[in-house]
DNA sequence: GCCAACGTTGGC
DNA sequence: GCCAACGTTGGC
């Protein structure tokens, strides 16, 4: 079992779009990352535990629970001329960018970026990291057993 | 809207 | 294979 983070913004995706969504699933299309990438082909398996995260917003933070629905697949926005993720230099003979379906589970309360910085538990996270960019990021066991037990706290 | 940080591109 | 230029991310 594994713990990853993924980021989306809530104006695109929000944790309730996606629990709104048929089955709540859907694929997460767009990544354009190839370390997010190959985290999605090669090492995400079926059950594994994703934090939904809030990117570029108000308030960025934890905003649910989800987990991985599929294997990896070819995200078809790729071919798509009228898509924002179309990449003129991918082909269906040899597609570039690969996605998972994601289930979401549950809507958590907000857990901010400012509370997730106060804990020495988690000041080695990826995401708490300076200039981190990356839209999809693994999570230590440890650190996603403490994030659970803070979302189900009052904020600090 | 700003800007630091980072990834990608492409000329050499 | 280097590296400058450029585009993007994402918090503030």
């Amino acid at each position: 079992m594994n713990y990853w983070l993924m980021k989306s913004e809530p104006d695109e995706v929000s944790i309730d779009d996606a629990l709104a969504a048929s089955g709540a699933t859907m694929p997460w299309c767009g990544v354009r990352n190839y370390q997010a990438r190959n985290f999605m082909r090669d090492t995400m398996r079926v059950g594994d535990a994703v934090l939904f995260y809030h990117s570029s917003c108000a308030e960025p933070g934890i905003a649910g629970l989800a987990e991985v629905a599929s294997t990896a697949y070819p995200d078809d926005t790729q071919f798509d001329p009228d898509s924002p993720y179309h990449d003129p230099k991918s082909s269906h003979e040899q597609p570039r960018w690969m996605l998972v379906d994601i289930k979401a589970i549950a809507k958590t309360r907000l857990l901010g970026l400012d509370e997730l910085r106060k804990h020495p538990e988690l000041a080695h996270m990826r995401l708490l990291a300076r200039g981190n960019r990356l839209s999809v990021m693994p999570v230590a066991p440890d650190e996603y057993r403490f994030i659970t037990r803070l979302l189900k706290k009052k904020p600090a």
